[in-house]
DNA sequence: ATCTCATTTCAACAATCGTTGAAATAATCC
DNA sequence: GGATTATTTCAACGATTGTTGAAATGAGAT
């Protein structure tokens, strides 16, 4: 990930609003939502959440899709994982002795990914 | 971490110049540098450094203490690594099978802390 | 005390941000 | 077709942001 895009993907998630519903849509799964049920959770107006979807979407944070007469959100993980690596990395590798706590990230431990044999 | 604080430090690190010089302090060290050093590295003028370390600091991302006539700045890891820890809780605890790649955060894997025996 | 060096404070300024209300579009139902 | 539902577009508005230049502070050197 490019710095540009890091700054990109951060601002959009700098604001409560916008941290919030990305938060929601990352929970709703890679399904999504619709625009309207985001907005009845947050209680934001709608034109109000479009404009942080605009947001969002221009820093690839969420994908749109329309279905019937909505639009479905969905959050982007790859990108948020790009990001937290973008972080990591500037973190953790140019100087790890630097990095004081050993727990940086915790990643998900319950269930991993297949890995048949 | 709240997500007032949360907001605040990605707010913090969403902008060119407050990004970079962030990542050249985390580079640095935790002993950190004088403001001057800095300045000349990023190339910005000390006024508006200021500017975007009094931001750094708000957001509890730096720490400054003065040493003869010189600032020094220093990053401070502790909220890094919560800001990371929020980010990842909302990116892969709520729904695992979510994050679809095995790859989330890669925190330094080369040395780890002593761990004496 | 005076002089310099390192940094901060202050008052501007244009630019961008987040919100609103009203109007437009897009798809479905009758 | 016209009515209804879901969402976006548009033009405003006050608020915040990032930058600048000039002046102030703080600490060491002479």
């Amino acid at each position: 990930m490019e710095k540009s895009h890091a700054v990109a993907a951060l601002a959009a998630l700098a604001q409560d609003h916008r941290l919030e519903t990305y938060r929601f849509l990352v929970q709703a799964g890679p399904d999504g939502m619709p625009a309207g049920e985001v907005a009845a959770a947050i209680g934001l107006p709608p034109n109000t959440l479009t404009f942080h979807f605009d947001r969002l979407r221009q820093a690839g944070l969420v994908t749109v899709r329309r279905e019937g007469r909505s639009m479905i959100y969905a959050a982007r993980y790859d990108t948020m994982n790009a990001l937290l690596g973008y972080l990591t990395e500037n973190c953790c590798k140019g100087s790890q002795d630097a990095c004081i706590p050993a727990a940086a990230c915790k990643p998900a431990r319950t269930k991993r990914i297949k890995v048949p044999a």
